[in-house]
DNA sequence: CATGAATGAGTCTTCATTCAT
DNA sequence: GATGAATGAAGACTCATTCAT
């Protein structure tokens, strides 16, 4: 619907540009150009609105990561290290300050349980890719699937967080890339 | 100071139970046995005493991994690999609950770059660290340092924040050695 | 708009009743029947409630006066001098307790450049009074003005904030225009 | 004592640098070099404090009117005038920043009275020496005192507060000495 | 007498939520 | 359905005053 689509744009607006405890009903319904009443009648409180928001973009994600990963299977593990990062990395850094500021709504209490349900969905692709390595064998795939998502994801973070220098971004997929490569490589099935 | 430290343990009680946002400087005078007004007497606001705490705790974790870094000099990367992931999880997995607090204190508008300040030391020494290889080269050690760590802090976070199984503990230290082990290895000096 | 009449009474109520000190924004919304977050719907903050009160004021006191200097243009300089007295007069003491508690804010922060602004237009109209009457010639009229007004203000406030007996006030009109006639007299054309 | 007059110091101080609201007991001590403990050794509670300040500068202001007005005591109206403008100006300009921060201990609850006691005796003094005038002839000599000390203080108090133009300082002497001149001169006995 | 940490009542202000129009 | 004024609970912060040392 339309409405809610302005929700959502309205409020990654004024989550980027008042931050999360700024980012209230009113200042998102003005910026929706509708009334504090109406976001009531999409959402019933505004936890929800902004798990909405943050569900969305997270579906996103691991959407684009999925669909990668579907593309990848009986690929060497090499190309698949490679495709998972620069997936991941496209979507991610797609717009890093909506990126940025859903990490704050994630803090939040109950954010937690929406990013482990949408993670789940990656791990399952992407363990599932790797079991699809005809070049590899993991005895484990949903963990190494989770173990290579979460670094990934520590990496991104503290870039659009802001923990590691900007300039960092240039070399990051490269690095990122190696790092993965180097782990799945370990799982490669002797010739 | 008695004072300032019953503060401390407060405001991580109040957090691990309440939450950020409920965690309010009268809750936390309360459980600390004193006034608000006291709070005022040691810290000039709320989000001083927030980041306090959270700095306190970062500069632990920090200097324990620093520590281990120098005690590591001259060693082989493999075992530098094994020892940092090895402190640093001794370190974050001491008490779950006050490292799962934290992280919503460090997506506060003013987190980042506390976390930034002192991620930088444990970048410093392990980068310093990891060009004390004898058995690898490491063209810009700065870089490999910070992948690593933010890495392993992806990793770490996915686990206290819920994103994965609990019983993905069990092996995290094995997978995160391994992951280590191989990027770090990428570097090892052809003999 | 009526809410926000029912707030000017609510202030100058509690005003005169409590004092500055104790005239709270809980205070008054609870004075004007209405709950504190109303108040804030109307005035960003406490002192822009008391500003406006004080404003609107001394807007009608002004307002009086300048009519009362325009409808004197051409008069001779006695009857000016009574005429503004009487019209000065008439405004500040038509409700002495409301005059009253409005030193109170003027003498605030902030208080000061607002009265200076509302004085500047009274000085002006009387200034130009004194330039029209026929049988005086005032070298520099704003000036004669301002010391007049300024004259004027300081016997009235001294009434209002008590620092004279009260039963001066019988005496005050006649005495405050012989002040002002034997001053503007000074200047009188010879014939 | 010289605690006594550190603390009148002090409060003058804040007073100016930081108004009246964030006077505050503490800020007091602290810039008198002393605990806010020894400050209620010396006074029962804050305004007690202010009110010394306020009354001991105003009756210095009183004193050196009365003093004026002793000496003036036979004198023609003319030089009455002239004096009294002369001495009045002199105590209450002599610093304007101290002057201006005490109208606001004034327009306190509690000033008012302050304000009226002293002021009584400059009527007082200034009454007697009316009296004595030999060229003039004042049916009620404490009436026409109150108007013009009255007077005078309002234009003081404007050029302080910022009501007026500072510039306007410069022929306010001369002006306010036309004013009472005239005033007084009204009555003048008949050669 | 001096000290200054502790107190806690009291302010201002914000904002999620409701509901009469 | 839309509106947006009204609500009032809740929070951060201040500061006059006290009292144990």
């Amino acid at each position: 619907m339309a409405t809610v689509d302005a929700l959502h744009t309205a409020t990654l607006q004024v989550l980027t540009q008042h931050g999360l405890v700024r980012c209230t009903t009113t200042r998102v319904a003005e910026r929706a150009g509708m009334s504090v009443g109406s976001v009531y009648q999409y959402y019933p409180n505004r936890d929800a609105l902004l798990a909405a928001v943050l569900e969305k973009h997270l579906l996103e994600v691991a959407e684009t990561v999925a669909r990668t990963c579907e593309q990848c299977r009986g690929k060497p593990v090499a190309e698949m290290a490679s495709e998972l990062v620069s997936a991941y990395l496209a979507a991610k850094l797609r717009d890093t300050s909506i990126s940025k500021a859903l990490y704050a709504i994630a803090a939040q209490r109950g954010g937690a349980e929406l990013v482990a349900r949408i993670n789940t969905r990656m791990v399952t692709a992407t363990a599932s890719m790797l079991a699809s390595a005809p070049d590899a064998d993991f005895e484990d795939p949903t963990l190494i699937a989770t173990v290579s998502l979460t670094a990934l994801g520590g990496t991104v973070r503290a870039l659009l967080e802001g923990y590691v220098p900007p300039l960092f971004e240039t070399c990051l997929e490269q690095q990122a890339t190696l790092l993965l490569t180097a782990y799945l490589g370990m799982y490669r099935r002797p010739a």
